[in-house]
DNA sequence: TCGGTAGTTCGTGAATATACGAACAATAGA
DNA sequence: TCTATTGTTCGTATATTCACGAACTACCGA
C-alpha cells in the first residue's frame, strides 16, 4: 500500500558534525552541488553510473544528516536540497561550502 | 638531533572533502573553535583529559587537512589556527562555520 | 495480471577510522 | 647525567564506512 517512509530529521535537530560529514565525500557533495542548481532530480538522475544501491547508501546519509529531503512520487523519487531547513539552522553555512567551486 | 618535522599542506593544496571531514568531529572541532580564540595553544592544553595518543592522532587529522599549524617549540608544540591560508582557498567557509556556536 | 522501472534494504568483504597503552624522541632543568 | 615533561609513533582491537550484487517493495502501463 505505501512505502515504509524514509527518516529526515527536523531542522531543529541537525546537528553540524553530521552536516559536515555528509558533505566531506565527494560522490555526496557533487549530489548537493547538483540539487543546488536544479532544485529537483530524482536519483537516478544523480547516479553518475554508480550501482544503485551505492547511490542509495549516499542519500541516505545526505538525508540522516538533514540536508536532503526524499518525497516518494509514483516509482521515482524527487530529491531536494533542505535549503531554507539548513538555513535556518546554520546561517550561512551552505553558501559558504557552495561558494567553494572547486 | 632533530624531531622528524611534521607534516603541512600548502594551502594551494588543501581540499575542501579533506576540511570538512576534520570538522565532522566533535573532538576536533572543539580544538578548532579554542584555537580560534586563543590563537596558540599547546597540545596539552586541548587535550580534554584524554590520553595523548588519541589527542596527537586528532591533531594529525587536523595538520593533514590544513587546518593546524604546528610549530615545534622546546618539549611543547604550538598549535595554530591557518586562518589566512585557509581564507585564501576557502573564502568565507572557516568564518561560516565558527559562527555556527552549537 | 504481468512485466518493467525506480529505489531501498540486506549481506558481505575490504578499507578506514578510532581509542589507547606502550615505547620512543626531544628538550629543559636540577 | 638523570629525570620529568610534551608529544609522536607503533601496535592492536574495535567500530564505522564504503562498494556492490542480490533480493525486495512500490508503482505504473500494457
Amino acid at each position: 500500500m505505501f512505502m515504509r517512509p524514509l527518516k529526515h530529521p527536523v531542522a531543529s535537530e541537525l546537528a553540524l558534525e553530521r552536516v559536515l560529514y555528509a558533505l566531506s565525500d565527494s560522490i555526496r557533495l557533487d549530489i548537493i552541488r547538483h540539487l543546488a542548481r536544479v532544485d529537483v532530480a530524482t536519483c537516478g538522475e544523480l547516479d553518475g553510473g554508480r550501482p544503485k544501491s551505492t547511490v542509495s547508501h549516499h542519500f541516505k546519509v545526505l538525508r540522516e544528516a538533514g540536508l536532503v529531503m526524499t518525497e516518494n512520487t509514483g516509482t521515482s523519487h524527487l530529491n531536494r536540497l533542505r535549503s531554507a531547513d539548513i538555513e535556518s539552522r546554520f546561517p550561512g553555512l551552505l553558501a559558504a561550502i557552495l561558494a567553494q567551486d572547486i
